[in-house]
Formats: C-alpha cells, sequence, structure tokens
DNA sequence: AACAAAGTTTCACTATGTGGAACTAATATG
DNA sequence: CATATTAGTTCCACATAGTGAAACTTTGTT
C-alpha cells in the first residue's frame, strides 16, 4: 500500500523540518528534533543538499530550504490555475475596497495561501503567498469548509487539532460545525481575531458549477480600522468577485 | 559518495518533470519521456502523490505539482533573506522609473528570480517569482556571473549549454566571456533582446562586502517603450538601490 | 463485442539505504 | 594548553525498501 514513500517520505519529512525552522538550522538541532538515527539523518540531509533541496551554508554549518523548491513551487502556483484566474479580479478587488485581498485553496486539512494582493501602505503580518493556516480559525478555511460535502468536512474536522491561536479560536469541532451552518446560509464567513488578534476578515467561497468550493478569497484588515459591520458591507463586493472568478473556472481545472 | 540520492534524486527528477510540463499531465506522457520503466516510475508518483508534492486529478488522471511544494518555497523565499531585504527598495525603485524591477539569486549555475515587482499595465511576458532563466542571457545573470571570482564564474560557464533563445543570444563562452569584462567595468549589464525579442533589461549586482555577488537587480522594460541609452540611464538609480540593498545585508545572511 | 491502450499489481531479486559504533574534527572548560 | 565535551563524518554487516519484467485489470475506442 504505503509504496515508496518510505525513503522519499523520510526526506520530506527532514525538508519540512527544515522549513519549520524558519531560521538557519544545524544539523545538531534537526537530531534532537528528529526520530531518524544520527547516520539516518545524516544521509537524508546530504541527499537533500546535492539535490539543491536543501541549502548548506558552509560557514556557519547551517541549513535553509533551498531555491529549487523555489522553482519548483512556481509551477506549481502557475498551474494553481485558481491563482491565475483571480489575479485581476482580486486586484480590481483590492483597489476598490482599499484592503488586503487574499486567494486561498484548501490542501490536505490546511488552507494555502496562493496568492494576496496587498494595499501599498498595508502591512505584512498578514499572510502572504505560500503561507500555510489551519482552516479552523480563517475566513478562507471556515467558508471553504461550509461548502465541502459533508463526508470530506468531516474527515478534515476530524484530523483537526483546535490549537487556541486567539482567546477567540474555535476549540471543538462543535462549536465550529455551529458556525459552518450559519456561514452556509449566509454565503460568507466572518473571522474575528481567531487566528490573530487585532486581524479580522471576511470570506467568501469560489464554488464551481455553483456547488463544490475550489478556494476562497477574502478581505483582511485591522481590527481598529474597521467595525464588523462595515467588514460586513463589503460582502456583496466580495461576493460578486467570487462570483465572477467561478464564471471563469472550466469544468476541468477544479475536476476532484 | 553519492549517498542517499539514488531514491530522493529519482522522485525529485520525476518531479521537476512533472514541473516543467506546464499543464496536468499524463502518467502515460511520463513514462515516455522517462528514463525509469513503468512500474518504478508508477511508484514514484505514487510517493509523491501521497506525500502532496504532487496533485493527482481523479477525473482526467493526470498530475500537476502539489501544493506542498509552495508551502516549502515560501519558507525558503522567506528564509532568502535578499528578497526579504529589497522588497522596500525594490518597490520604491519600481515607482520611481515606472518600470518592472526584479530581484534575482544565482543557484547552480541558474537565476533564480526571487521577487519582483510590475507597473500595474505593465504586461506579464517578464520573468516572475520562482522563474529560472540561463545566467547567459539575463542581465541579472550577466552581471552576477561578471562579478563572480574566477573559478566559479568557470564552473557555471563550463556547464553552461549555450541556447539561442533570440538572434541576440550569446553562442560561445568567449564572447560572453569578453562582455563580462565590460560588464565588471561599467558595474552594469545591458541585454538587449538576448531572451526574448522586444525586451530589454539592465542589471546591477548586490554585492557583499563590496565583493562577492549575492543576487542582483534589473530593471526591464519593452525595447518599444526605451532606447537603450534611455535605459542606461535609469542605471545610476539603480546602482544606487544596489548599494543601499547591499548596506543592510548583514555579513551572516550570505556567508558562502 | 472485440480490441487497444492506459493503469495497476505481483514477486523473486538485489541495490539502496540502515544504524550502532568507532572515528575525526571543532568547541568549550578547568 | 591539555583535556573534556559536543558536533560532524565514515564504516560496514545487515535487512529493508525499491526494482522491473511480466501478468493482470480497468478504461476507452471502433
Amino acid at each position: 500500500m504505503t509504496v515508496n514513500g518510505g525513503t522519499v517520505g523520510k526526506a520530506l519529512e527532514v525538508l519540512d523540518q527544515v522549513a519549520a525552522f524558519g531560521r538557519p538550522v544545524r544539523f545538531a538541532e534537526l537530531q534532537t528534533e528528529s526520530r531518524f538515527p544520527k547516520a539516518t539523518l545524516y544521509r537524508l540531509v546530504q541527499s537533500l543538499t546535492e539535490q539543491g533541496m536543501l541549502n548548506f551554508d558552509p560557514d556557519r554549518h547551517t541549513y535553509g530550504p533551498g531555491l529549487r523548491l523555489v522553482r519548483l513551487a512556481h509551477a506549481a502556483w502557475q498551474q494553481s490555475s485558481l491563482a491565475q484566474i483571480a489575479r485581476p479580479h482580486v486586484d480590481r478587488l483590492a483597489e476598490s475596497v482599499c484592503e488586503a485581498v487574499d486567494v486561498a485553496q484548501i490542501d490536505h486539512g490546511h488552507v494555502v495561501f496562493v496568492d494576496r494582493r496587498q494595499q501599498v501602505s498595508a502591512m505584512d503580518v498578514l499572510p502572504q503567498t505560500g503561507l500555510v493556516a489551519p482552516s479552523f480559525c480563517t475566513g478562507v478555511g471556515k467558508v471553504i469548509l461550509a461548502f465541502l460535502p459533508e463526508d470530506r468536512q468531516g474527515e478534515v474536522l476530524d484530523q483537526q487539532a483546535f490549537v487556541p491561536y486567539t482567546e477567540k479560536t474555535h476549540l471543538s469541532a462543535e462549536s465550529l460545525k455551529a458556525e459552518l451552518d450559519e456561514i452556509r446560509q449566509s454565503g460568507i464567513a466572518l473571522e474575528v481575531e481567531e487566528h490573530f488578534d487585532g486581524i479580522v476578515s471576511v470570506a467568501a467561497p469560489i464554488l464551481k458549477a455553483e456547488c463544490e468550493p475550489v478556494g476562497a478569497i477574502s478581505i483582511a484588515t485591522y481590527s481598529s480600522r474597521r467595525t464588523i459591520e462595515d467588514l460586513r458591507g463589503l460582502s456583496p463586493n466580495l461576493r460578486e468577485t467570487a462570483a465572477r472568478i467561478a464564471t471563469e473556472i472550466e469544468p476541468w481545472h477544479f475536476p476532484n
């Protein structure tokens, strides 16, 4: 069943670890966190480095994610047709409301931000392209979940660890599920400081053939800058944009 | 010597292939291009898919690069401190000259564009973040090469295949080398339709401790929009920006 | 229905990767 | 400055994980 997953899986596990550090990391540091014996880990790191997936800094004896990843991801992103299709619409929306706009897709229960348009003056606390966030505490995540068919929604919820990012983060599948029902009714998700303190967002789903969600877009801002009602007021605009993006999705874009 | 490279290397080779297609690809298509026997290729693809590095579309029976790459690359990019440091400077420059500005780094003889700022009205033919291009036919590539120490320059040149992208592309290490000398003198590289017809650029190196290049920035535009002299006129501005970025580089940012 | 092409599984074989332990740098520490 | 300590690298007997030809199943086509 699990096939070649062995070695490849191990290598990617290591890669994830290095990426997770968010800074150049020494071999010894990896070793303490890793489930692999020293020699094995050593060889994995070697391979990844040889392959350009990791970047070794010989002076500081540290490893970081390699540029080959950037190149590969570019391909992924180019083919994530959603980002491509959405781009002009997102630009227009961002300009018209003068706030940051994000495009996200769901991947193995995580929300991946595949594009973002940010107003020049806005700051960078907010998600960036490529960032991954949990679905249960983001506007885009919740709205995608809400529109997912029962079974797939279940899958995602089951494997969720409800980590409290802020005081307002949902702490259980039950409380979340209740909100998901409302979201499906209203067609938009509000997220009020559930992921970061001081940050709020509204999200609308991008629906293929008017049912399955292929992603979502959201407007995010500071809670000090807009009231919730104010934010809710932007939702028609947001929904319209989402709808326009959806019409450009050809049936073969997001099959599954 | 070559350690775990075996399986991991093979898997990444397949990943590269899929990425290179630039569109969803069927198993059979991969098979014809691949040096691996069917069963082996099959298992590699399986593993990569299981791991989220490839994305399988069950309806169309096609594979594409997976979103996990985007996530990993985000980490790479975040740590590519050059992009981070350069960003505000690049923004300012792009606005002041009203042209597209790129930031690139060199990686195994290839130029990787790690950031780009594009004017709203500007078109998208030009490089995007994550794009990889040969060093010998891009402004950023040439300028980095020019400032590389002899030995490393040699390495890169030796493994170059001088593919003619346009009529004006350099066709040999000799002709390129001659230009590299000039570039080192003047401190900037001009690239006139060597990569794409109708596109021109000027590039300046970003030098660590005023000698080793860690990357480069460039201004790119259409040949119909600016004369070469016009473009050259932008170079003081470009060099100044590059210098400003360089001052913000801490010695430990780009060791090697 | 018959055929062809694409995709998947099997299985004996062995190359590839494993990991404990021994070895060799590099960095503290007294 | 010798010595202890920790980090990084290599070895090698061993076994697991991956191989690939061939058989099989599924999917699509005429």
